[in-house]
Formats: structure tokens, sequence, C-alpha cells
DNA sequence: CTGTTAGCGCTTTCAT
DNA sequence: ATGAAAGCGCTAACAG
């Protein structure tokens, strides 16, 4: 007798067919009568076997029905942003349609070589950090779907950011008005601060510049121009770092009449800040989102804002991966017209 | 000349050692001299050899640096959840701090056996609502940790939930008292309905029949009973959810005075379709939460809550299991004294 | 310190 | 419809 152990050989000379009969009931049904098929299926269940070796599959086969999520920012963060959780949801919902796996991977680590050789594809949501990492993307002989940025000759999801932008700004800026952008990610820094003397972060890779390009465009039909110093730098979509900009926004002088928010999160905390101060929204401050979470449809005064779908964003990058389109999609986007403008 | 594939053995004759050698020089750095491990490394990458093959590696060692988190519900409504988030993010954080991976595997699914080869173990969150799945997790041969419910001899993370629901159930009960719950997950049925005529759900793995408990025992020491008529079944903790049993339950006549709240999400609902009708909270209505979520913290009035550490909980875990530790953790709870009691 | 070699468990031609 | 056998790429025991 052979040894006892649940292999494929093992149980195979345990119930007296070859090892390429079972593997095949198991994986593929035409090559064998379905009688049979049945039988074999019953005997491996009796032993015990539950077919075939996952890692030894991957191995053989190349593919192990794992998508790696890769996230620019670290997974701590990005798993308690209502932006974020919504992209995920919506990976996570056709994945599972497919019955394929999401491995959840911050952008922050080691190099994702450590996960290529078993991962199926990539989904990569936001321009990650590092600059290498893009460019080991592009290297690496598997399926990637980019969200929110681009690589050269990879599919993308994305939405006309600067369109957007200019659009929301266009409805919202008047000829008296004094702007402020309370901005995200546009430069190095890990502090919430103004932008005028820092080198900006390389615009052709993030959203954030092209919505300031497009506000900036919607300044200057009105003949006016977005000071440096009335543009903030908020590290991430949180509420204390968006805070701090704020009241900093706020306490300049001669204080801004409209202020456009790069995230809900921000324009929220902003709005708080503002109506706690008794600064009438809004006939004296003007105040616009980007995004369109669920919060800021339930919050008084309702949020003017850009609504894009971050779950269709991340069903149709979920998509592409499966179906190795390569297109570069561009989703349309909707302006919320709120109380704040 | 071997052909030029970038596999251990092609590049060992490319440089002109043996496969052991370029292994060692990637893995076991103390196989070889420190000047040589440099030369090799150096070569490798010359060439384009990153590294062992990750599949190959997971085959041949039987670990893979990735661990399973099992979610009770889809992953869909656990990224949306801020206590599952919590929860998420406290063990992602444990994890990448050791060079592990996430695999986020919801227990609604097909078998675990489809990963259970290739993962180092499973987290699991929540009793599985197929108590096939359980049974399975015990009889895997890979490590598991289980979160707010119990396997026989498995190490587990908990709170202390009917004590906890009795403590705050103490602290708000009053002798004149007309008492409601809007409890979580009681019975096995996908809408929010009243709990009276419907089985229970085996209340020995359930957290929400621990607080039942709870909530029941410190009813009794008022000399009161809490009727199944006035607990309602609330599927999933969120707001449309629970917003009809609120309705329900304001419309109940007569109406409680107390109602208790199997989560803050529940509670911060019936808090706002209260006050929406214009019930003084707390003199005509009081109201408990369970979890002590941000937003509960953020709210006015500030609602009356047990906080529970759901970072803290993730953490724990993660870090059980891999320090293959096998106890079963009991966090601390707080009640949160605010001001809807 | 280095090289040889036997598997890890499976899939898939190829021949029967 | 089935069986035999060649690897997938690597690691670790063993011998040198």
């Amino acid at each position: 007798m052979n040894k006892n152990k649940l292999t494929l050989k093992g149980v195979a000379d345990l119930i007296g067919v070859s090892t390429a009969t079972i593997s095949n009931a198991f994986n593929r049904p035409d090559q064998l009568s379905a009688k049979k098929r049945e039988e074999i299926l019953a005997q491996c269940k009796k032993i015990g076997y539950h077919g075939p070796n996952k890692a030894a599959q991957i191995l053989r086969k190349g593919e192990s029905g794992i998508v790696a999520l890769i996230l620019a920012d670290s997974i701590e963060y990005m798993v308690s942003d209502p932006v974020a959780s919504m992209f995920i949801k919506g990976v996570s919902r056709v994945l599972s349609e497919h019955n394929k796996h999401l491995l959840l991977f911050s952008g922050n680590e080691a190099s994702i070589r450590n996960v290529s050789d078993f991962v199926d594809g990539f989904i990569c949501y936001g321009a990650p950090h590092n600059r290498a990492l893009a460019d080991e993307l592009k290297s690496l002989a598997k399926a990637v779907v980019t969200v929110d940025f681009d690589i050269d000759g990879l599919p993308s999801v994305n939405i006309d950011n600067e369109q957007a932008a200019f659009d929301i700004a266009s409805q919202t800026i008047e000829s008296d008005d004094n702007i402020a952008v309370l901005g995200l990610k546009l430069i190095d820094a890990s502090q919430t601060c103004r932008i005028d003397g820092h080198a900006l972060l390389e615009a052709s890779t993030s959203i954030s510049h092209r919505r300031l390009n497009g506000y900036k465009r919607a300044a200057a039909q009105h003949g006016k121009n977005i000071d440096n110093h009335l543009i903030w730098h908020i590290p991430e979509s949180q509420g204390h770092y968006a805070k701090e900009a704020a009241v900093q926004a706020l306490d300049s002088i001669p204080r801004p009449t409209t202020i456009m928010c790069m995230s809900d999160i921000i324009a929220l905390e902003l709005l708080q800040v503002a109506l706690a101060r008794g600064i009438r929204v809004p006939d004296e401050l003007k105040i616009t989102g980007f995004d369109g979470i669920e919060e800021a449809a339930r919050t008084r005064p309702l949020l003017t804002t850009v609504c894009q779908s971050s779950i269709n964003k991340g069903e149709l990058a979920a998509r592409q991966l499966l179906n190795h389109s390569m297109s570069n999609e561009v989703l349309a986007y909707e302006i919320i017209a709120g109380e704040t403008v």
C-alpha cells in the first residue's frame, strides 16, 4: 500500500485509478464519463480528500485566483476612508462573483515582487507614492489595471478630474470672490500647510493637480488668479488634518468667500468650523466638495460637490482585469447642486 | 548554455554557481560569506532575477506569508461598517509590521478549502452564518484565531458581551421604564422584524444573544421583563434596516421609554428618528448604543454606549495568530456616559 | 562553504 | 477513457 497521505497520488492508488483521472474528475469533467466522475468524487469525499492541493496548482498552472489590490496609502487608512471603502466594495463584489480572492496590498510596503509570482493580476488604486512601484508594475508580465492615474500602455479607470473641478468651480465662482483651495496631497509633506514655497508633486500622475488646474481655469474665466498662499496641502483626507487647514483658511485676512475642497471629508470639516464661528454659508462663504460621499448627502446644509461613483470604479476596474480589457475608461461624474454655494 | 530563463537553475549556471548557493544568498545569509552573497545578489540584479519564485516557495515550504481574514458577512458590507473597518485596520497594521499579507475572505462564499492549502492561518471575525464553516475551521491543521465567538480549543479574542450589556442596562433602566431592544442578528431573517414568534439563533455562538441576556438580567433586577414583542431583529448594522425598527419601536403604544440598541449605528439612527419627531432625549426616551464608534463620539447629544476597541481586537487577533498563542483573550470595555440616558 | 539531488503535489501531453 | 511520466521552480538534507 502507498502511504496514507491525502495527495492525488495517494488517493489514486487508494481507490485504484490513475492520478490523471482524479485530477480530471476535479478539473475537467469533460474528460471522463459523468458516472465515473461521480464515483470518484464520492470516494474522495469518503476518504477526506477535498481536491487537489492549491499551492501545487498555483505552481503548476501559474494561476491562483487571487487578485492584488494595491492601495496608494496604508490599508489602515484606506479601510476607514469612505471613498476608498466604496471602491474596495466594488472590486470585491465583482471578484467574488467570479470566485476570485482579494489580497489587500499596501503600496508603502516592500516590493510587489513579493506577490507577483502567484497573483493573477493587480488593481492599483491611486498613484503609488514611490515612483519605482509604478515602473515595476509596467514591467510585470501580469495583468494590471490602474485607477485614478495612468501608466502608459496599461488599462485604467478614471474620471475627468480637471473638467469636473472646472465645472463645479465655474458654477461657484463669482467675480468679486476671494478664492481659496483646500487641496489634497499637492506636495510632499506629511503636515497640513500652504503650498507657497513648496515644490509641487509631479502633476502628470496626480488627480489633485488636475483638479487644481480645473479650479484655476475656471477662476481665470472670471479674470481671477488663485494665490498659492491660499492653497493648502492636506496630507490625507481626514478630519483632523482638514481642520487645521480650515482654521487657517478662515483666519486669513481678508477671509475667503469661496473655498473649494478636494474631498467631501475636507469640505464637511470646513463647513463645521465655519458654522461654529457663525459664518453664514453660502452668503458669506461658499464651499464645494469632491467625491459625493454618503455622509455629505445626509448632512445639512447639503454640500455642493462632484459626485463620482467609487463603487462603479471598483467594479469596472475588476471587470477590466478579469476580461483582460486594455482600454482607458473615463467614468461620468455629476455635480450635486447643494446648499453651500 | 542553459536556456535563458530566469529561474534558480538558469541563473545558477549563468553566473556559474550552484542553485543551492543562490537560494541561500536569498534566504539564508548565514550559509555563505557576506562577500560572496553580495556578489551573487549584484549579479542577479543585473540579470534581472529578483529572487526565488514565490509560487514555488509556497509549495516547497508550505508557507506563503498570507493570512486570511474570514468575515462573517460580505466583504462589501464589512468594508463600510465602521466597527469592522477598525478591526481590519488593527489586523492589517500588525500583519504589515510582520511583512505578512492580508487576504480578505468572505465566509458566505464557497469553501475555505479553496485557500487553506496556501494560507498561513485564519482570523475569523464573527460567527460564520453557516455552521459548517466553523466545523471546517476546527479540522483544518492551520492556525486559527476566532474573534467575537469561540470554537472549542481554538484561541480567541472577545469582550464580555453579556456583562457589558448588563452594565449599561443597569445604569439606564429605572423601575417605571417601558423597555425595548433594537437587536442585531437575533434570528435568521434578512428583514427587520420583531422576534416574537421566531426561533432564535443558536445563543452559544452569538454575541447578540449574550447582550440580550445581559439586558434581561439587568431588567430583572428591577423586577422587569422584556417582552419579545418589543425586541427587534435587525439583519445588518445599517441605517436603513435600523430606521425601520426605530420607527416601529417609536410607534408602539405605549411608547418605550428606554431603548437599548446593539450597535451605535442603530442607536444613532433611532436618535435621529426620535429627535425628528420632537421626542425629548433622554427625558422622554433613553437610548443606549454599543461599540463606541467615532461618529457617535462626534454626534450631539453624545450617545451613551459601550466602547470596545476594535483596533485592539484586530491587533491582538493578528498577534495571537503570528505567535501561535492558544489563549482565549477577553478585552476590556468601557461605558461611555453620554447624554442619551 | 559549495554542489547534487530528491521531492513538495499537481497538470498535461502522449501513448495505449 | 485511461495510465505513465515529464516537469512547474524551489529548498534542504547530505555529501564533499
